[in-house]
DNA sequence: TGACGGCCTTGGATCGATCAAGGGGGTGCC
DNA sequence: GGCACCCCCTTGATCGATCCAAGGCCGTCA
């Protein structure tokens, strides 16, 4: 009983199911199946007949009957935080839509599901237990970020953006970029530009990430034989930290360059020049980290390190492939390099 | 058979099932899928019997087989395109998130899937055919997109963010801000600081949102019997393009004050200021729009239009419900009001 | 005693795709 | 000729929740 056909180019109430495919085509719901996800088992001819048929019925396979019957979603979930107001970390837009991207690549979609500070693992918990999703992308690996441990005890497949800084247990899969060896690439643009006196300023001592990319400055400083004592500042990841931060540097380092461990920060800075009536780029060199859209398009465009998160989306997604094929993974983790995105202010 | 059981916290291999619980509960299934869908059918008693079995055996009914049976998936489907590099567009990141919170509130999840230019139609039809989601949420509806067009052909549930400018015919659901307001709040607001010079610079005049934004600064000029003559440039929305304008502008027509359609335009008016040694705020007004982190973390703070995004998620969301359950829906649009984030540059 | 309503059970079918096993026809080999 | 075997395809069962229809039990009320 064939049931409806598609007119025009009109989508039919009720879309064609693999039955009325089979019937059509005239083989089994099996050998459509197979022309659908086994194309090798079929001959020629009949693989050419139904995929006619299946063009001609507009036919795609119903992805609730699929994933029951496989117990897969071909769903990847995604806590999806927004950025901070007032802050110019914007990597999670850029970062989603190449996860996004990444991840039809291969025949998955990217489910994004609220977060709560409060209950952490709550919206993992539900979307694991309704098999909701095949696997989680987990971005905010900081310092005592329970995610992690929990979806390593539950047994879920996940991939972690970002390295697990204080658990030496770990044994995750992880993407990251390695903040430091951009700091590093930011450091050396600058002694290549002649300035030696090059002021840090960057995250409290408990960020992980942040000591991180603060080693960048202090080796590469070392390694010129140059001296960092008294150059080197730490705030909270606001604007008028960074600001502060930059005048009491002026007052009493007289730096010619800064390196920060954000743009937010570097904003901060190009705020006390701005005051100071010094100019960014011929007075005092200016570096941020994240290359975010303010980095763009401010005025004297801001020197940033770029994370190459495209890649880093391609290499978690990789990871996950692997993971759900239940391959042995050679790599737990992977440091990816960033670049350095020179503008006016350096 | 009892399959498993919960080991302290860890979540069992193969979740458990429906069955499961009605039989570790002494009831029978029908009994567990009403305590679930319908806990009114059941006694007081009962009800809380069952919820505690599902609580200790941590069950939660598996999606693939509820969709498969309900025709249902939950989940919302949005095209998700990222802010374009170079400009400060940020709104895409603060609706998705406030997109995904309101969904979450009623139950449903957000899926996002790629943007192609080159068949924009393409992702939407892979989902709608394998019924993968319930509805979309349609967000680029500028001048020519045939995304609501062919959504609406096909019977697809969605709801646009924007209004079908340029399709009289259009017949679908759509939650909008009023862009002509934030710009008369925003020329209202400089009048109030005594601006009586005020320039325009927009977008080019095929794009009906820039016209719209601009109608907004003609409005309560005229109304405040101000003249708009040589005051108003249409420009690309780009950082120099706004930069040029102003110059042009500010050397012809000596306005005290931008009212810009962008935050992006606005960064090149403040570009052009800063060359001419000008003082945002003080020596000239500038007001953008978007209220993007550029606008927040800009040294001299930017004025700017904000757009109540969680707003619009909300009535989104409320406006795909009715959708989906088949009610009448009494309105076609919604028209949200936006804010004025004021700050130092005006 | 019998009718009735509230609450739950029972058995089955159903959604649409995939899995596992099996069948028919042709070829090759003894 | 007969048997094994492979290729290609078909058949029936299955995934887990929901829907449906029918019926049972128990207490209440006429």
């Amino acid at each position: 009983m064939g049931r409806n056909e598609r007119v025009g180019s009109q989508l039919p109430v009720t879309p064609p199911t693999l039955a009325d495919v089979a019937e059509r085509a005239g083989v089994s719901r099996q050998t459509v199946s197979n022309a659908v996800n086994n194309p090798d088992l079929l001959r020629p001819d009949t693989l050419e007949r139904v995929r006619q048929t299946i063009a001609e019925l507009g036919y795609s396979p119903n992805r609730a009957a699929r994933n029951l019957r496989t117990r897969t979603s071909s769903l990847i979930g995604l806590r999806f935080a927004p950025a901070q107001e007032g802050t110019a970390n914007a990597a999670m837009d850029r970062f989603v839509h190449s996860l996004v991207e990444a991840s039809e690549e291969v025949g998955y979609h990217v489910l994004l599901f609220p977060g709560d500070d409060e209950d952490p693992v709550g919206g993992y918990d539900n979307l694991l237990r309704s098999t909701a999703v095949d696997a989680f992308v987990v971005t905010d690996t900081y310092l005592g970020n329970p995610q992690a441990a929990w979806l390593s005890q539950q047994r879920a497949p996940f991939v972690a953006f970002g390295r697990p800084w204080d658990d030496e247990e770990a044994r995750h899969v992880w993407v990251d970029v390695d903040g430091a060896a951009g700091i590093r690439l930011a450091t050396q643009h600058l002694i290549d530009r002649g300035h030696t006196r090059i002021a840090w300023i960057g995250w409290r001592k408990d960020s992980p990430i942040g000591e991180d990319r603060r080693s960048g400055w202090l080796q590469t400083m070392h390694a010129n034989g140059l001296s960092t004592t008294g150059l080197a500042s730490r705030v909270e990841d606001v604007v008028h930290s960074g600001a502060e931060a930059a005048a009491v540097l002026l007052d009493e380092s007289q730096p010619t360059a800064f390196v920060c461990a954000s743009d937010t920060l570097a904003m901060g800075v190009l705020h006390t020049l701005w005051i100071r009536q010094l100019a960014p780029g011929t007075d005092i060199a200016v570096v941020g980290f994240d290359d975010s859209q303010v980095a763009q398009v401010f005025p004297v465009g801001l020197t940033s390190v770029r994370q190459p998160l495209e890649d880093v989306a391609v290499e978690i997604v990789k990871a996950l492939r692997a993971l759900l094929s239940h391959q042995v993974v050679e790599e737990r983790g992977v440091l990816l390099e960033p670049t350095l995105a020179i503008r006016e202010s350096s």
